[in-house]
DNA sequence: CTTGTTGCCATAGACAAGCTATGGCAGTAA
DNA sequence: TTACTGCCATAGCTTGTCTATGGCAACAAG
């Protein structure tokens, strides 16, 4: 019993949404935010979450800088930016419009 | 203004349940009926759906025959297996619990 | 002190499943 | 006979996830 597969495209939309309510969490917090506001359900694999954030910088929907965990870690923060405050509305909208149609087709008649 | 973006995974859930609830009906219809369902949103283009359709019969969830349109055109029609009506089933409830888990993640503070 | 465990970052390669582009054929209407 | 629509199908590209792997630092246990 896996508790993944999260449906491709929506990791990015999880994660700014993660951001613009936290503010700024490093690679592991977000992806433990995930899993929790999911209950359990969402589990972000590193190896999904850390290319997913490189993608996120190149856009420039988030900045990252090099800091230091509470517990005495060394850990990437991550921020939003202007940018990635539009997009993440952009998917917010995009999303709703896609599931709304999606469970519209589901109906039973 | 593209109105497509089906996430993938989603269009045999979509195939499965309109094949259920239509009984038989030939690709073309399928994708008619999963775009007018949908209020327009969701078009199923025919580079996606033939592949679909065949990998549904590879799995054994569906079975097809040919047959005569009512307008006279050569067609290729689709029904449900036993199988594909419990895969149907495993898919909807999957669909659910990730979708749930995911709206719950973006809730408002 | 060294071994194991956890926190944290990151990449490479595999893979699934959508999209675009293309092609073909058969009715029907202009 | 030309054009359009209905209908099926494949090849190749692309996106974005997953698995597997690796590394390094802090701290606890033995």
């Amino acid at each position: 019993m896996k508790p993944n597969d999260i449906p491709p495209g929506s990791l990015s939309l999880l994660i700014l949404n993660t951001l613009s309510r936290h503010g700024e969490l490093h690679g592991y917090e977000i992806a433990e935010s995930i899993l929790h506001a999911s209950g359990d359900v969402l589990q972000v694999e590193e190896g999904s979450l850390y290319p997913a954030l490189q993608r996120l910088l190149v856009q420039g929907w988030v900045s990252a800088e090099w800091g230091t965990t509470a517990g005495n870690r060394r850990a990437r923060y991550y921020r939003l930016t202007a940018a990635g405050r539009k997009q993440l509305t952009a998917e917010l909208s995009h999303f709703h419009r896609i599931y709304g149609a999606i469970t519209a087709v589901l109906q039973p008649a």
